[in-house]
RNA sequence: GCGGGAGUUGCCAAGCCUGGUCAAAGGCGCAGGGCUUAGGACCCUGUCUUUUAGGAGUUCGUGGGUUCAAAUCCCACCUCCCGCACCA
């Protein structure tokens, strides 16, 4: 079967669903289940990684409808955000990269190109993108709720979500550092630097030394080393300009005192000083109340910090360098005092490292002088190791004995609530330029919104809710809860971007990850917007309250809303009926964010029942084993994947290829495998047509029990969304059943088999139908069944139909089967004779005996034997006591399940299940076989290899 | 450091939750055979050691423990990978 013939298939399958609208979820008698996913952002066509969770999500969903539950399973898309914004103004600038991006990577027509200067085009062609292909994929999507997020009555709904946080006292005001543009007056993200570098900055703890009236200021990524500082650092080549910040008279580089104006504080630059002139006189300690020298080094750069860096010579491998160089060098500055009192003061032990782990460090790294590149490695190596696993000396006043990791926030907080420090952002990378070509600065916004994640009764009501929510994996919740916990304010508007604006303050862009945590209710009634019931400017907070909160009267929020009153109450059924959620989608990157706050969101605005009920987590998808990346290049775009492979085997390597958790491999061998096996399937297909059936035979009853043994670990699988476990059992290892089964029926010479085939295929393809809904509608109508596979009920495992006798009877058969083959393997002789003895009578009975005494959980031999011997019927046990060893350790290698198996069904009757081994064995070998009791008496045994027979375990000889 | 995940036979990778049918699925590689003018593709067989009777021995990061029985449960240790933010 060639791709096309797979593409016009699927799509005769997807006509056929469309025509029953069979995904369209409308309230009912039923019971609900409403499933959810993270609506896509419309910025490029969504590839393999993306299919991922819509898949399982997509398969959760089909299994629950066949289980008879009436599932909604929506889509909206999330055009809220920056990066389109950043995209279209490079459009406008005619950026040759992005054009040519679009052009062939994601294979965007020119003429749509050129609409994509006005940002709204960008998302809305790539939401015409996405969902095109999830509608390929055969996603299970109630389109007709489908929104987005700049959608006028979404507008709406998220300003309700903001004034009842606003009303909670959840929504703080605060400031906040972001990237800046001087010149464009506006943050710069990523998408709007050149190169598109991450403007990401650090933030510094500024502590102000004294010089007299002046303060000479040092930014450092360490406060608690301010108790090891030894001196200053000033670069005597650079030019210092004094400045008057805040009424406080500092000096600074002037690189610094730019940074400064934009950190909120009044910056007026009022003289000039050289490095040189600094150098040797003394400065004074906030907080330690000493006086050290200002000594010149040259590593101090004027574009880092402000220029001037306090020396730790004992924990900061740049610092100690420079002293040992500067007492190597000899230059004599005027005023310098005898380098030999400047001692490095140790303050942090740390294992591993001596009395002053700078100096170990230098010495193993082999570093000579100031100017050496691995100094960044040694004072990289050492922070860390220090700020992990070091603990601060005796010399550190109330710190003492703390590590470092505590100390760290507590010193800065103490120095700054003293007044005598203060706090610098610095870009990690720079210099980063905007677009413009501006050098990007940190600027401190004022007034900034944020959603007070920090608040103690809010995380604690998140917490016990968690406690309470089925989490799948269960592994991952731990993970939310300690998420939690760490969760502090968070900025939650914007400056620019699409979106709503934040209802009280209209300069305000309310930001993507918190205008996308109560959404799916909005599901539940964005249907009769898109049906033109709703006329968005005329919504106010009392329609969302009727409708959510079952707050205020129909009449009156009628006539507000201009809604009628039927068209209301249908609504708040609607939402009520379909409320809360019962299983969100996600992939694990957004636990730390997305997930929680969608918890958070729902405790803080929805009455408990509607809190939602659970979470399904999933792990990122690589290709060929390596992670997914446009600079790779090794994205391939799912609707690509789906016209050459086609979208059923897409899924099912998706799925196959992991369990929930663990990161998927996608590669070209797996789908290729996974068509061919599913081809090979429907081809099966077509040979069984439906066939009366007959009486069962052994056989047949033998298949109908691994049936139903199927079907109950399939579904156990699937409810713990297992589904490569649950693929694997309906693939592969049942596969074997059915191979072994037409073996048997065949070499019995059997025509009447395909019925009892047909029944068992199809209510295999039923269960298959969730994972590849398509194939199996296929696979379905060739076995001859009326209506859909995927409108078909979930299969229940009926255990009357599990026959004890026949599972035995085909195990001993495989047994007796692989033994003979062992045999001839081992002993390289071609067999012309094969002679089986089953065990004695008395044997199978002493056989139950020991096995009910076993499943007892008595395995005491001894016992066993005296009571056998005294028991008649199987007092020949004392011919060959070592035989109940035997028995035991048989009963003993086997599972409880086929202990119990075995003793429900009793002594069987070998003899004549083993006569069958005639015809299965004749395919093989060609000879007759003959088979006796071991008590015959007139049985062929020139070996004497009868007495060796055990019951499940007969005797062979083979000549 | 905190939180999470992983270490299986030449490689990739199942099995672990729920102990026994586990010398341990499947794929790749390798060896032999078939098919073929040849190659490729495909099919069959083998692939820890040992064994001319279905067996025995030694294996699942390391070391202990629990158990009649441990890849699987418990404890300790070693190694590797991922996340730690205001970004969708």
């Amino acid at each position: 079967m060639n791709v096309m013939d797979w593409i016009q298939m699927e799509a005769k399958w997807r006509r056929r669903w469309d025509e029953m609208r069979q995904f369209e979820s409308n309230p009912d008698g039923r019971k609900k289940f409403f499933v959810t996913v993270a609506y896509p952002y419309p910025n490029s066509p969504q590839h393999i990684g993306h299919g991922r969770t819509y898949t399982l999500a997509d398969v959760h969903a089909r299994f629950m409808r066949m289980r008879g539950y009436n599932v909604l399973f929506p889509m909206g898309f999330h055009y809220t955000g920056t990066p389109i914004l950043g995209m279209a103004r490079r459009v406008q600038e005619n950026d040759k990269g992005i054009i040519d991006a679009f052009r062939t990577i994601y294979k965007v027509p020119d003429k749509a190109i050129r609409e994509f200067a006005e940002p709204v085009k960008i998302a809305d062609y790539f939401h015409r993108e996405i969902k095109s292909g999830m509608i390929e994929m055969g996603y299970s999507i109630d389109w007709r709720r489908e929104f987005t997020t700049i959608d006028p009555f979404y507008n709406k709904f998220i300003e309700w979500q903001f004034r009842k946080l606003r009303e909670g006292g959840l929504v703080v005001q605060g400031t906040h550092p972001v990237g800046w543009c001087p010149k464009d007056q506006n943050p710069v993200s990523q998408h709007d630097t050149l190169g598109d570098v991450e403007p990401s900055f650090t933030e510094y703890v500024v502590i102000k030394f004294r010089l007299g009236d002046r303060i000479l200021p040092t930014a450092t990524l360490r406060p608690e080393t301010i108790f090891g500082v030894t001196n200053i650092w000033i670069n005597p080549a650079v030019t210092y300009e004094v400045v008057r910040v805040d009424g406080e008279e500092w000096i600074v580089s002037p690189q610094c005192a730019t940074k400064l104006a934009f950190l909120n504080k009044k910056v007026e630059r009022t003289g000039k000083i050289t490095g040189l002139e600094l150098v040797g006189k003394t400065v004074h300690i906030p907080q330690r109340h000493g006086e050290i020298p200002i000594l010149p080094a040259d590593f101090v750069s004027s574009d880092n910090g402000t220029g001037v860096v306090m020396s730790v010579p004992a924990h900061a491998p740049f610092d100690y360098q420079a002293l040992e160089d500067l007492k190597k060098d000899g230059i004599s500055y005027p005023g310098l005092p005898p380098l030999s009192e400047v001692r490095p003061i140790p303050i942090i032990e740390t294992a591993g490292y001596g009395e002053i782990p700078a100096r170990d460090v230098i010495a193993r790294l082999g570093i000579e002088n100031q100017r050496s590149p691995k100094l960044e490695e040694a004072t990289k190596e050492l922070y860390s190791k220090e700020f992990y696993g070091g603990r601060l000396k005796q010399n550190t006043d109330r710190f003492a004995g703390r590590s470092v990791a505590e100390a760290k926030e507590e010193v800065k907080k103490w120095i700054l609530d003293s007044g005598d420090a203060d706090i610098l952002y610095e870009l990690n990378e720079n210099p980063v330029r905007c677009r413009c070509g501006t050098e990007c600065v940190v600027k401190l916004l004022d007034n900034q919104w944020f959603l007070d994640y920090s608040n103690p009764q809010w995380k604690k009501n998140v917490h016990s809710w968690i406690n309470e929510m089925k989490i799948l994996p269960e592994e991952i919740r731990n993970e939310f809860d300690h998420v939690v916990d760490w969760l502090k304010e968070r900025a939650c508007a914007r400056q620019h971007g699409l979106g709503t604006n934040l209802p009280w303050d209209k300069n305000w862009i309310i930001e993507s990850l918190s205008d996308s945590v109560i959404y799916m209710a909005y599901y539940t009634i964005s249907k009769f917007a898109n049906s033109g019931d709703i006329t968005a400017s005329s919504i106010t907070d009392s329609f969302f309250d009727y409708i959510f909160l079952e707050k205020g009267d129909a009449q009156t929020v009628s006539s507000e809303s201009k809604i009628p009153p039927e068209i209301l109450d249908l609504m708040k059924k609607e939402f009520q009926y379909y409320y809360p959620v019962n299983a969100r989608h996600s992939g694990r990157d957004l636990v730390p964010n997305h997930l929680t706050f969608f918890i958070f969101n729902h405790v803080a605005i929805f009455p408990k029942k509607y809190w939602p009920e659970g979470i399904v987590v999933n792990g990122s998808v690589l290709m060929d084993g390596k992670k997914m990346s446009k600079s790779m290049g090794n994205i391939i775009p799912l609707r690509d994947a789906i016209r050459s492979h086609g979208a059923d085997p897409i899924r099912l390597a998706i799925l196959i290829s992991a369990e929930l958790l663990q990161d998927a491999d996608f590669n070209q061998e797996a789908v290729h495998g996974i068509r061919t096996k599913l081809e090979s399937m429907m081809e099966e297909s077509s040979r069984f047509k439906s066939e009366k059936v007959g009486s069962l035979e052994q056989e047949d009853r033998w298949i109908v029990s691994r049936l139903q043994q199927l079907i109950d670990r399939v579904t156990n699988s699937i409810q713990k969304m297992r589904l490569r476990e649950a693929l694997h059992h309906l693939l592969y290892e049942f596969d074997s059943d059915i191979q072994w089964y037409l073996r048997r029926s065949e070499a019995k010479g059997r025509h009447d088999h395909a019925g009892v085939l047909r029944e068992v295929l199809s209510t295999r393809v039923s269960m298959l139908s969730p994972f590849a809904p398509y194939v199996s509608e296929e696979m379905w109508s060739r076995l001859g069944n009326p209506g859909l596979a995927s409108q078909s009920a979930w299969p229940l495992p009926d255990t009357v139909k599990i026959d004890h006798l026949s599972i035995q009877s085909e195990a001993l058969l495989r047994s007796a089967l692989d033994d003979i083959r062992n045999i001839v393997k081992v002993t390289k002789i071609s067999p012309k004779n094969i002679t089986i003895y089953t065990a004695a009578s008395w044997k199978a009975k002493a056989y139950q005996k020991i096995l009910s005494r076993v499943l007892e959980g008595d395995i005491n031999i001894g016992g066993m034997i005296k009571a056998l011997i005294a028991d008649r019927e199987t007092e020949e046990i004392k011919k060959d006591p070592d035989f109940v060893k035997k028995m035991v350790n048989d009963i003993l290698s086997e599972p409880e399940q086929e202990r119990k198996s075995k003793a429900s069904i009793g002594p069987v009757d070998e003899t004549k299940i083993l006569c069958e081994l005639a015809s299965l064995a004749s395919a093989e070998y060609e000879v007759g076989i003959q088979i006796f009791s071991e008590s015959d008496k007139d049985k062929y045994d020139p070996k004497n290899k009868a007495r060796t027979a055990r019951p499940y375990k007969p005797a062979i000889l083979i000549e």
